[in-house]
DNA sequence: CTTTTTGCAAATGATTTGCATTAAC
DNA sequence: GTTAATGCAAATCATTTGCAAAAAG
């Protein structure tokens, strides 16, 4: 099952874990990463608002900059994507994404490690994530183009 | 070995191949990025010019464009970083990105065929393609924290 | 009170669009 | 000659920067 969202409460505590401050932008921000997962910026503001109507789209900005780089979101940004947010962090996952319309959904890893995706070749860099995109055609988008 | 650099007649076969008219700007350009893999849309601008000063810059972006939907070029973006293009086509392969600077390297599939490379779960998508991303530091950029 | 976070305004930078001119076929 | 490509100018859009006001601890 995806994860449940968090309680208001057990949002806080991850702030407090972040060693963040705990701000209302900041509360709706993760809450909404974690209410829709993939959204991007503009999707998020817009969510954001509806909860708190005054924020401006710069502490959006600045929120999801902290919350990435503490770890409590991570950011996607498939190619000729803008950027997303995902707040299912700590486990090793990837993405499909569909050409057609953009939507994103998560990948398990097929098994624990995945032997293949050690660098066939690393050219001396030291790597510390493989991340894997799949492109292909959703569900919807499949649909719409057998009735065109 | 990498893909040499074709000569200005190879170039010009593989845009008539791929039914494109043979222009300066074209030739300019898909020489270029053959030269310079990786080379991102402000670097190929600088590069052409060398070769022709008058080319403008909506000029490259309009060749980029038709090269890659024609399949003679590969656009790549990594998370945060502008578009990157490749001439390395009809392969798969992958790359490996510094977090550091950016550099872009290619990793070669493990063995043809990557089975671990099947979506677990495929959510009803049909996916054409998988692309992978390994995140690491480049050697010179190693060097450079190793004496701050 | 002290530091961090937010709000506001403006800048930056990649990319796109529309149209007239020019070059390829 | 027709059609496609280029050049030019301006617009768009995500994202960043700098500084003052407000809020968290």
């Amino acid at each position: 099952m995806p994860s449940a969202v968090p309680s208001p409460g057990e949002l806080e505590a991850k702030l407090r874990q972040a060693d963040l401050r705990i701000t209302r932008p900041r509360l709706a921000v993760l809450g909404t990463v974690y209410e829709h997962p993939h959204a991007d910026t503009h999707a998020i503001i817009d969510r954001v608002r509806v909860q708190l109507a005054d924020v401006s789209h710069q502490a959006v900005y600045d929120v999801l900059a902290a919350l990435t780089e503490t770890g409590l979101l991570r950011r996607i940004q498939p190619s000729g994507s803008v950027a997303r947010y995902e707040a299912r962090v700590g486990d090793n996952h990837h993405h499909v994404v569909c050409r057609s319309c953009g939507a994103v959904a998560d990948v398990d890893c097929a098994v624990g490690a995945a032997p293949c995706l050690d660098a066939s070749d690393d050219h001396g860099y030291v790597i510390d994530e493989a991340e894997v995109t799949y492109w292909g055609t959703c569900p919807s988008c499949l649909a719409n183009q057998q009735h065109p």
